[in-house]
DNA sequence: TCATTTCCCATGATACACCATTAGTTATCG
DNA sequence: CGATAACTAATGGTGTATCATGGGAAATGA
């Protein structure tokens, strides 16, 4: 399964638009049981994270594999009730159109600051879009951290750490 | 597996054309699970890495050896929400052409300060992707290293502890 | 009705597919 | 055995499809 790569920068315009960058809409196309060529894809964004500024779309067949993953834990307990609540109840359905473009609600817009640009990132199973400045502040964060005492070769050599003591969680 | 191995630099056109070493190309092919003979192969560049200025190339299935470590990463924890970014936001993927050429994006380009030349170094299972001269002196700078106090043989004696101690190298 | 949403068409820039050339290497054949 | 043909690799150039974006008409609905 391809995996979403990248970052790209594109405009929302007055009505809400914004396309969807074209190798992520390949990916969104392959991830719609549906979908054929010719056709659009659809997905889901979910803006439901409550620690981080951004809303996240997933392509139909992830989105599977997260409910998947959500109903295994026990039904009625308190942990996959406030999951299922926020997969649920706050994310959309939303419908790419013919020009590879979507319409982001006023009030989901709102939810990650983002006005008149926004940025998507590639997060492998599923992406991201932020308000530019905001993903870049999230991004120099991230740079600081990484410069603090060796820690990206530390974060690096825990890939052979694990590669030869843990399973996949 | 077959390897990534030498050197070879070759010319950046005006719109970002480089040309994968056919040797490389040989290595994509046999890690893309899609190629088939007459096909080109498609692979992924990551320019994540934060204190080396290149970019790094990963076959299709290198890549998921990679990706299939991270995931073996607690879920949410700061480590892996941390490689997830660098590998997926900070990567594209990348089709060959007829050619056996890709076109690297400037913006990618710039992070390797690349402009007319480009320098492909083998590095067993990636390979990486340098302005030349960056290159040379990142190359002057390990001989220095690799001089001082016998260091070359401390390294190489590395294999040998390694090669006694551990399951997996 | 008026505002908002949805659909359709237009456009400039860019990326990509396609064709051409050169040089070096290997293969073929008289 | 030497000459030439066939192939592959790297590189250059060109036309066309695709992408991101803007604007307006039709449809919707409060």
């Amino acid at each position: 399964m391809r995996r979403f790569r990248g970052e790209a920068e594109n405009k929302v315009d007055a009505k809400g638009r914004v396309s969807i960058p074209a190798p992520f809409r390949r990916v969104l196309e392959e991830g719609d049981p549906d979908w054929t060529a010719g056709l659009n894809p659809n997905f889901v964004i979910v803006y439901g994270r409550r620690n981080s500024k951004c809303l996240e779309g997933y392509s139909l067949s992830s989105m599977n594999d997260v409910d998947d993953l959500v109903s295994r834990l026990p039904r009625y307990s308190k942990e996959r009730e406030i999951l299922e609540r926020l997969l649920n109840s706050q994310s959309i359905y939303v419908q790419v159109d013919e020009n590879g473009r979507i319409v982001i609600p006023p009030r989901i817009r709102e939810r990650a600051q983002i006005t008149s640009k926004a940025m998507f990132v590639g997060m492998g199973d599923k992406f991201q879009i932020w308000e530019p400045d905001s993903y870049r502040h999230d991004m120099v964060a991230i740079d600081q951290r990484l410069s603090e005492n060796n820690f990206e070769d530390e974060i690096y050599s825990l890939l052979d750490y694990n590669e030869s003591n843990s399973e996949k969680i």
